[in-house]
RNA sequence: GCCGGUGUAGCUCAGAUGGUAGAGCAGCUGACUUGUAAUCAGCAGGUCGGGGGUUCGAUUCCCUUCGCCGGCUCCA
C-alpha cells in the first residue's frame, strides 16, 4: 500500500500541475499577500518593527490618547498601551461607569490639541521602589503588578524600570517615541472603536476597555485603509452568502448552526468530489461513522476532560448512558483501525471521511461560517509506522500546497504548534513532546517550508501544523491543519505487527487540508468575492434570449447542457435584454451564453465571462466541450489570466 | 461567557424632542420583445427584534431578553 500510495500521489502532481509552481513559491519563503494590507489590528508588533518610525509614532499615540482620557476620566487606571498593525490602542480601567463611542470625538479632539502643543517626550528611570511608589501615588494598579514582573523576571534594566513624561502625562514605558508630539501628520490617526479585553488577555482578570485607535504615516494613508476597509465590506461572506443565497442562519435553529441552501450544497459537493478524487489518489479509503457518541470513547479518547469545554453538554440516555455530540471524528477512525489485527504490511491505512463535528463554540466568538457551532470536516487519520511518518507528513503538507495553489489562497502563514509546559491544557509527557516536536520541525525544515513556531498552540495530544490565513477583516485562523498524534494510539491501544512478529505502536496523523466547509467556503467567497470558477459554481451558465423567438433555440440547449451535467438556466423573464445580462453578472455567474437570431441560425452561442470583458462567439458543440474541459479541470476560469479552453 | 455598539417591509436605508410609519431595489400583476450592467405602470409588504414598565397614549423614555456587528477569551 505504502508503494501504491507513491505512485498515486506522482500521479496527483500530474493531474494539478499548478502544484509545482506553487510549492516552488513557497519553497523560496514567499508570503504573499493578496491585497497590501491586512486588516488586523489586534496583533501587537513584533520586536523588529520597534524601531520603525511608524511604531514610535504608533506607540506616542497611545499616550496620547491615555492622556485625553485622563483629562476626562482622571480616575481612570491605565492598564498596557501600544501599537499594533494598523494603529495602536490603550486598555483603561473606568471603574463602574464605562465609557462609550459618542466620547470617541471629544478624545480626539483633545488629542489633537496636544498634538498642536508639541510636547515631548522624556524618557526617566527609577529604581523599582520608587516606581512602585510613584506608582502607588496614582493608584495605577496594574501598572504595579507589571513593575514588580519585570523585576522578578529581570527584564528592568540595571534593576531600574523606565518612565516617559510628556507634559504632565507619565507613563511607565520602555519607549521608544517621537521626539515631540507635533511628530504626528495631521489627520493621520483616527480613534476606531471601543471594546473589552481582559487584563493580561486573562479571561478571570478583570474586563478593561479598549479603545483602538487607526494610525498611517500620512493622511492620505489612512484615508486609503478606510476606503479599502469599506470595499472589503462588499466582500464579506455574510453579505455575499445572503445575496448569493448560499447559507442562512436562523436564531430558532440555533445561533452558530448555518443552513446551507441549494446554492451553498452545490459548492460543498464539488469541494468534497474534488476531495474524494485526491484521496483516492493518495492511498487513502474513505468511512463513514456517527455524530453521537457514548461519553465512554470521550474518557477513553481525553476529550473528557481536556476538551470537554468546547463540546455541547451530555446528553443523558438512560440512567446508565450519557451521549455527547462528537467534537472530532477521531476516536471513531481509532475504532476503525483497532477493529482487527494490523500487519506492518499494510500501513500505512488512510481513513478519511468529510465528517460532521459540533463544537460549542463561546457565543460571543461566532462569526459567519467562519465560527460556528456545527461543521463538515475534511478529516482524515493516517496509521503508519515510525519510520513512516516523515514522509506521511511530507505527504499531508505536499497536498495543502496542491490544494491552496489550485485554489489561489496565497495570503496564509505556516505555524508550527507546540505544547506549553505551564499549561494544563495538554497532556503531560514531556519527552514524547520533545520527539514529536522534533519530528513535525524536521518535516518542515527538510520541505524548505517558512514557519513561526508558537507555543501552547498544539492539539492536546500533539503537536501539530497550521495553515493560518487571514479572512478580509484581518482575522486569522487556523484553515488546513496536520497533527502528530502520541497519545491516542496508547489510549486506544492501537498495534500492528511488525515483520518480527512483535506488536508495535504506530503514530498517527490527523489532517484537515480543506478545513471544514464552513470555514474553507467563508475564505473562499471572500477571497473570490462571490465569483466561484465554473466547476464551482452554483449556476455554471445563464442562458440569455435577446427575445422570445429564439426560446426553442435556448430550451433545446438547455436540454443538452442539463445532459451533460451542467448547471445551466434560461432567463426566462420579461426584462429588458440590459436587465437580464445586469442580472446574470450581479449573480456573478461566470458564463453567460446570449442567444439571438444570428446564434440560433448558425447553432452557436456568444459566450460572455464573468471574469473578462471580451466575448466571442463560437458553436454551441465547441462551448459545451469547452465547458466540459473548465469543470473537470477544474480551472480557475474566476481568474482573468485563465484563458478558456476553445 | 465578558466589554462596547446595533436592531424600522425580503434587502439598503429615511422618519417623528411620545399622538400606531415612508423611499429605492427585490416580489406579484399587466403592458413592452428588446443584441451586452437597471423599460413603464399598478399592486402587495412592517403590531418599528420579543417581553415588561412609565404614560390618556410608546416604535420613540426606562427595565429585561434575543439576534446581529467589533473586540477579549477560545478555536477548524
Amino acid at each position: 500500500m505504502c508503494v501504491c500510495a507513491w505512485i498515486s500521489l506522482s500521479r496527483a502532481v500530474f493531474v494539478f500541475p499548478f502544484f509545482i509552481s506553487f510549492r516552488k513559491r513557497t519553497l523560496s519563503g514567499a508570503y504573499f499577500t493578496a491585497g497590501s494590507y491586512s486588516m488586523n489590528n489586534s496583533s501587537v508588533a513584533t520586536a523588529e518593527k520597534k524601531e520603525t518610525a511608524l511604531y514610535r509614532m504608533r506607540h506616542s499615540l497611545s499616550h496620547l490618547l491615555a492622556a485625553a482620557v485622563l483629562e476626562i476620566r482622571p480616575d481612570a487606571k491605565l492598564a498596557f498601551g501600544l501599537p499594533v498593525e494598523n494603529g495602536f490602542y490603550y486598555d483603561f480601567d473606568f471603574g463602574d461607569t464605562p465609557i462609550g463611542e459618542a466620547d470617541l470625538t471629544d478624545i480626539e479632539n483633545r488629542m489633537n490639541a496636544l498634538i498642536k502643543k508639541r510636547i515631548p517626550f522624556v524618557r526617566s528611570e527609577m529604581p523599582l521602589d520608587e516606581a512602585l511608589a510613584h506608582l502607588e501615588k496614582g493608584g495605577e494598579v496594574y501598572k504595579m503588578e507589571y513593575a514588580r514582573e519585570l523585576e522578578e523576571k529581570g527584564f528592568a534594566e540595571n534593576g531600574n524600570i523606565s518612565f516617559y513624561t510628556m507634559g504632565d502625562f507619565i507613563d511607565m514605558c520602555e519607549g521608544p517615541h517621537l521626539e515631540h508630539t507635533g511628530e504626528v501628520p495631521k489627520k493621520s490617526f483616527k480613534l476606531d472603536r471601543i471594546s473589552g479585553s481582559y487584563w493580561r488577555g486573562d479571561e478571570t482578570r478583570p474586563m478593561l476597555t479598549r479603545i483602538y485607535g487607526l494610525a498611517f504615516e500620512s493622511g492620505a494613508e489612512l484615508k486609503e485603509y478606510l476606503e479599502m476597509r469599506k470595499r472589503a465590506m462588499e466582500r464579506d461572506h455574510r453579505k455575499l452568502g445572503d445575496e448569493l443565497d448560499l447559507f442562512i442562519q436562523d436564531p430558532e435553529v440555533g445561533v452558530g448552526l448555518p443552513l446551507w441552501m441549494p446554492n451553498g450544497t452545490i459548492i460543498r459537493d464539488e469541494l468534497e468530489k474534488w476531495a474524494r478524487e485526491t484521496e483516492f489518489l493518495g492511498g487513502y479509503q474513505r468511512v463513514s461513522t456517527p455524530s453521537v457518541t457514548r461519553k465512554e470513547l470521550y474518557i477513553r479518547s481525553g476529550h473528557v476532560p481536556y476538551y470537554e469545554d468546547s463540546m455541547y453538554p451530555s446528553m443523558p440516555v438512560d440512567e446508565h448512558d450519557d451521549y455527547y455530540l462528537r467534537p472530532m471524528c477521531c476516536p471513531h477512525h481509532h475504532k476503525i483501525y483497532a477493529s482487527r489485527l494490523r500487519s506492518y504490511r499494510e500501513l500505512p491505512v488512510r481513513l478519511c471521511e468529510y465528517g460532521d463535528v459540533f463544537r460549542y463554540e463561546k457565543h460571543g466568538s461566532l462569526s459567519g461560517l467562519l465560527r460556528v457551532r456545527a461543521m463538515c470536516m475534511n478529516d482524515a487519520h493516517i496509521y503508519c509506522t515510525p519510520e513512516q511518518v516523515e514522509e506521511e507528513f511530507r505527504a499531508v503538507i505536499d497536498m495543502y500546497l496542491m490544494y491552496y495553489g489550485h485554489l489561489r489562497m496565497g495570503n496564509f502563514r505556516v505555524r508550527l504548534s507546540l505544547h506549553d509546559k505551564s499549561s494544563d491544557k495538554f497532556v503531560d509527557n514531556y519527552e514524547e513532546w520533545e520527539r514529536t516536536e522534533a519530528i513535525v520541525r524536521n518535516v518542515l525544515d527538510n520541505l524548505g517550508v517558512t514557519y513561526e513556531e508558537e507555543s501552547g498552540e498544539a492539539a492536546f495530544y500533539g503537536p501539530k501544523v497550521d495553515i493560518q490565513v487571514k479572512n478580509l477583516m484581518g482575522r486569522e485562523e487556523t484553515v488546513s491543519t496536520c497533527q502528530l498524534d502520541f497519545v491516542m494510539p496508547e489510549r486506544f491501544d492501537l498495534t500492528y505487527v511488525d515483520a518480527q512478529g512483535e506488536k508495535q505502536r504506530p503514530f498517527i496523523l490527523h489532517r484537515a487540508p480543506l478545513s471544514t466547509h464552513e470555514r474553507m467556503i467563508s475564505f473562499l467567497i471572500e477571497l473570490y468575492g462571490g465569483a466561484f470558477p465554473t466547476w464551482m459554481a452554483p449556476e455554471q451558465v445563464r442562458l440569455v434570449p435577446v427575445n422570445d423567438e429564439v426560446m426553442p433555440y435556448a430550451q433545446e440547449l438547455e436540454e443538452k447542457l442539463r445532459n451533460a451535467f451542467v448547471r445551466a438556466e434560461i432567463d426566462t423573464s420579461s426584462e429588458s435584454f440590459n436587465k437580464k445580462i445586469r442580472n446574470a453578472i450581479t449573480r456573478k455567474i461566470p458564463n453567460i451564453w446570449i442567444l439571438g437570431k444570428q446564434e440560433q441560425e448558425s447553432g452557436s452561442v456568444t459566450w460572455r465571462r464573468y471574469a473578462v470583458k471580451e466575448q466571442q462567439s463560437v458553436s454551441f458543440d465547441r462551448a459545451l466541450e469547452a465547458l466540459e474541459t473548465l469543470r473537470d479541470k477544474r480551472m480557475m476560469d474566476n481568474f482573468a489570466d485563465v484563458d478558456l479552453p476553445l
